[in-house]
DNA sequence: ACTACATTTCGTTAATTGGCTAAATATAGA
DNA sequence: TCTATATTTAGCCAATTAACGAAATGTAGT
């Protein structure tokens, strides 16, 4: 049961449901990414992330400085697909995460390794 | 996406889950047979159901004295459905959720009404 | 080696939450 | 009405957790 606790917990926090989200639109996000679009400082995106990695939700890649987040090859196989469907289907009409979407469009048009590198934030646009 | 949430977190909890997988099995089950499997005061259980039901995972009778909850229409409704059908396949294995079945079945025999008055347990059999 | 930057780990704090007991509420039966 | 039982609500406490800043780690470039 702790397997299935562990990913129902690191669904059950907000940012972390947002951010699961922003990755099945986004396919790979690095950390600063996240914790540009959750705005909170970057140790506690990290936090998140490994909750999420512990419960086999997400996979990494580290790139130079970056580290690379995206949904995991068991969180994209059935049956926890089924899961994921569930919450996009559900989580589509939320104001939050379609906030989220554009905002990540916006990160992902400077490119990666600029956005990071700059720090600046064009979220208040 | 407070709803999503709302559903997330209230099967975030062990308890709450091993309750959800027993009315999964069970149709219908009153607060007491709850509280007897879980091993928790009434009033911890009483305020479990009310987090299940706040999500819409659960829905309430009440016959008498007792309360009987079962898993809502909607929770088995597509697309949650999918989700208890996730969940309950990943716990299918699990020795926690295996227990409780045998138990219930064991509560069940003798009736809620027996059970709920005499007050008597029979786990350590 | 030194600097700059991305990420993680550590330590602390405030908020949340699951548990309990006690008290309140509701119902069935004497 | 009075008693017994089932459930809920309220109040409290301990454990968990999400957040932060500071410090540590790792990497790229000078």
């Amino acid at each position: 049961m702790k397997d299935i606790l562990s990913v129902t917990k690191a669904l059950s926090d907000g940012n972390r449901l947002r951010t699961v989200m922003a990755l099945s639109e986004m396919a790979e996000l690095c950390v600063c990414q996240v914790t540009e679009m959750l705005g909170v400082a970057p140790a506690t995106v990290s936090r998140h992330m490994s909750v999420l990695q512990n419960a086999g939700l997400v996979e990494s890649r580290k790139n130079g400085r970056w580290v690379y987040y995206r949904l995991s090859e068991t969180a994209k196989a059935e049956p926890l697909m089924t899961v994921m469907e569930w919450l996009a289907g559900s989580l589509d009409r939320s104001a939050e995460i379609r906030a989220d979407r554009k905002y990540l469009r916006k990160i992902a048009r400077c490119g990666v390794a600029r956005y990071c590198a700059t720090g600046t934030s064009d979220k208040d646009d």
